[in-house]
DNA sequence: GCGATCAGGT
DNA sequence: CACACCTGATCGC
């Protein structure tokens, strides 16, 4: 939660999610997003009391902030002094201290956060110097290099001070599962529950706040099932959102909530009281968004965990993970930074020792440090957002980092014409292994903040966990284990490999991306191979793995209003408050649509990140797209290329056998974690090291396991 | 009666 | 573990 006073040292005069005490001085207000705790004091009446009394002072934030926040009739009284900016728009704002005249100009841009509809982040510019709020936040790593405003000419702003969502600026929330990787695990497992019957229904147990539209909308385009949802007039002039929800019962995907809906979920109840239609009792499973996080040396990240019989955690994020903060400010790189949050169980000394490294206040001329090897081969290539290893000897001046090129970054844009192009050449490389999805999960596995090494005994801990799947490990895509469902992933399995082939789409991208991503980050090859590598050298026996699901999808949460009427909504378009062309960026396509019943399986494995996902939808200047656009306009667009292509969507694969993976690329693995700037626990390599490759490596595994001495071979001091 | 705050719950 | 919210109790005005 955020403890953030609501100003910032540079610019006094303005106040920013906070409202109360001496805020209620500021000369001009800023809400980032509209959850309560960024809206202290916002409604107050001693607040609403400075309002009437005065012309000029306004609350600034996003057109959907400012929609989400009007709808709520508490906050009515805002109306006629919010001033909706438009995102990645500079604007010039004069701050007037109405009883003495005193004036001071600032320019404000907002900048996606991803956190949830209309979250931004504001960037200040003005005679104090630059300043960052980032609210809350979550942003994919490389995020901060894409976004234009955050640079000038090709390099980053001279940013004087960040005030950073620290959430889970912890070690040991190392990693958080990407957003697709997420929502694919939760589709996978709807999509096999509501398969089975009509009268089998999902209850999305999500909390009363904003951030989880982008899920409601993926699962309904992907399943083509409406959510459920108590209210939704607040999104009445956000078709792309109000298309995918509902308050008609009578539907698979229930997101309503009741004061004690717990309660109703026992009795096979859902919230909104329906428990059979037609006569028929309803089989109801909960899915319980959770953020699941997983230490830096995890190997799999199952996003899906059964908890009960008919209950599932499923990871969910609105917040950055330690390595996409540490991502995130060592791209920015300030002179300073201020922890808005304090994350559990730290100190503020914490974070800081944690943050200090990452700024350019900060000196580092006591030890030496080394550039991880890893990072050599790319130093001019690699993505951007990367930490600071190539600045390690760098002073303040070079703080200033080339941003990707843009010519670049238009490549990562999606744009459904060249995808249309590329498609077919591109998406095989990266989409041949598919697996049928069972996904054995265990809530230790999940919820542990697991340091275990991932090292060379991976395939003993393997079989080991197989056993345990016995225990106390479920099925997560059988909940009911019965033939159908079983039948039902076997034929699905071949079904999509079949629209893999056919359909250019989600793996397109993927390997545009990866391309793009690629030639500035080695992580991306490295995923990439391990994708298409890992079907054939680990094969299940049963074609069915213990797996995490991943795929396609999109959606950065920060929204603009935005129209997009495109295929079978446009009736649902006319409302619109903004406009954001922004066709061309927005597809990088990849959803499953129609009829299929695709199953992919994902074996994640968690040093992979998510990088590949953040090259895909990634705010690209102004016309960027938001999240609802994509959402809806990739589906639309898949949908006319599906049609072109007469085959069934399909879904993105890209596996990667978590369990197998790791002997030949442990060091791989250890480096690319080197390389991305953590610093937490890995010994630094020697400065002049060579990194072992995997053949030799192979070797000494060998050796070591028949009990040979290896020390011979290597020189240890 | 209202709001702020805290405890407790999900 | 923690988020973001709700409810209910208590306190002060």
């Amino acid at each position: 939660m955020s403890r953030f006073g609501g100003r910032v040292r540079e610019y006094p005069a303005v106040s920013i999610d906070r409202f109360d005490h001496d805020n209620l001085r500021a000369r001009a207000y800023f809400l980032s997003h509209c959850h309560k705790d960024h809206m202290k004091g916002l409604r107050a009446p001693a607040l609403k009391r400075r309002l009437e009394g005065s012309l000029k002072v306004k609350l600034y934030c996003s057109p959907v902030t400012k929609e989400l926040l009007l709808t709520s009739w508490k906050y009515k009284f805002w109306e006629n002094h919010i001033v909706a900016l438009e995102v990645e728009t500079p604007t010039q704002i004069s701050l007037v201290d109405e009883t003495s005249g005193e004036k001071e100009d600032i320019e404000v841009t907002l900048l996606p956060a991803g956190h949830c509809p209309g979250s931004v982040m504001f960037l200040f510019e003005g005679e104090n110097g630059t300043v960052l709020y980032t609210g809350d936040f979550r942003l994919a790593k490389g995020e901060a290099a894409r976004m234009e405003l955050l640079h000038s000419g090709t390099r980053v702003k001279d940013i004087q001070s960040v005030y950073l969502d620290t959430t889970f600026c912890d070690p040991k929330f190392y990693h958080i599962p990407s957003r697709e990787e997420c929502l694919n695990g939760i589709l996978e497992l709807v999509r096999s529950w509501t398969s089975l019957t009509r009268y089998h229904v999902v209850w999305l147990n999500c909390k009363a706040a904003y951030g989880y539209e982008y899920l409601f909308i993926n699962l309904s385009e992907e399943l083509g099932i409406k959510v459920h949802v108590n209210k939704l007039d607040m999104f009445r002039n956000m078709p792309e959102i109000l298309y995918h929800v509902t308050t008609d019962r009578r539907t698979q995907i229930h997101a309503c909530r009741h004061p004690r809906d717990d309660d109703c979920f026992r009795g096979n109840r859902l919230p909104c009281g329906m428990t059979c239609q037609s006569g028929t009792p309803l089989h109801i499973i909960s899915i319980k968004p959770s953020t699941m996080w997983f230490g830096e040396r995890i190997k799999k990240t199952n996003v899906i965990v059964r908890t009960g019989e008919s209950t599932y955690r499923a990871c969910f994020s609105f917040h950055s993970s330690y390595s996409e903060i540490k991502d995130f400010l060592s791209y920015i790189r300030p002179v300073n930074v201020y922890p808005n949050v304090l994350p559990a169980g730290g100190t503020e000394d914490k974070v800081m020792e944690i943050l200090k490294p990452l700024c350019r206040s900060y000196r580092r001329n006591m030890e030496p440090r080394y550039k991880p090897l890893g990072t050599l081969k790319r130093v001019h290539q690699r993505d951007l957002s990367d930490t600071d290893e190539d600045d390690l000897f760098d002073s303040e001046l070079t703080s200033a980092r080339p941003k990707i090129p843009k010519q670049q970054r238009e490549e990562s844009r999606p744009c459904s014409t060249r995808q249309s192009e590329n498609a077919e050449g591109n998406f095989n490389e990266s989409s041949e292994s598919y697996k049928v999805t069972t996904t054995y999960t265990s809530p230790k596995v999940d919820f542990m903040d697991c340091e275990e090494s991932n090292d060379d005994d991976d395939d003993d801990e393997d079989d080991k966990e197989e056993e345990e799947s016995e225990i106390n490990i479920v099925q997560v895509l059988s909940p009911e284990p019965d033939a159908t469902s079983t039948s039902n992933f076997k034929g699905v399995t071949s079904d999509q490999q079949e629209s893999n082939a056919d359909v250019p789409c989600w793996d397109a991208f993927f390997k545009c991306n990866k391309l793009e991503e690629s030639s500035e980050n080695e992580d991306n090859l490295l995923s990439s191979a391990d994708a298409g590598g890992s079907q054939s050298l680990f094969s299940d026996s049963d074609g069915v793995s213990d797996s995490t699901h991943i795929s396609s999808q999109n959606s950065s949460q920060s929204t603009h209003i935005s129209e997009q009427g495109s295929q079978g909504w446009d009736s649902q378009m006319d409302t619109v408050l903004i406009t954001s062309q922004e066709r061309n960026a927005l597809d990088f396509s990849c959803f499953s649509r129609g009829g299929s019943r695709t199953v992919v399986s994902v074996l994640q494995e968690t040093a992979k990140d998510s990088q590949p996902d953040n090259s895909r939808w990634k705010p690209l200047g102004q016309n960027r797209p938001c999240a609802y656009d994509v959402a809806c306009d990739l589906k639309s667009k898949d949908w006319e290329k599906d049609a072109e292509a007469g085959t069934a969507g399909t879904a993105h694969v890209q596996d990667v056998l978590v369990e197998i993976s790791d002997n030949s690329r442990t060091p791989d693995l250890e480096l690319r974690r080197d390389s991305q700037g953590s610093s937490d626990f890995e010994i630094p390599l020697t400065p002049d090291a060579e990194v072992p490759r995997p053949d030799k490596l192979h070797c000494l595994y060998k050796k070591l396991a028949a009990g040979e001495n290896i020390l011979s071979e290597k020189k240890v001091s």
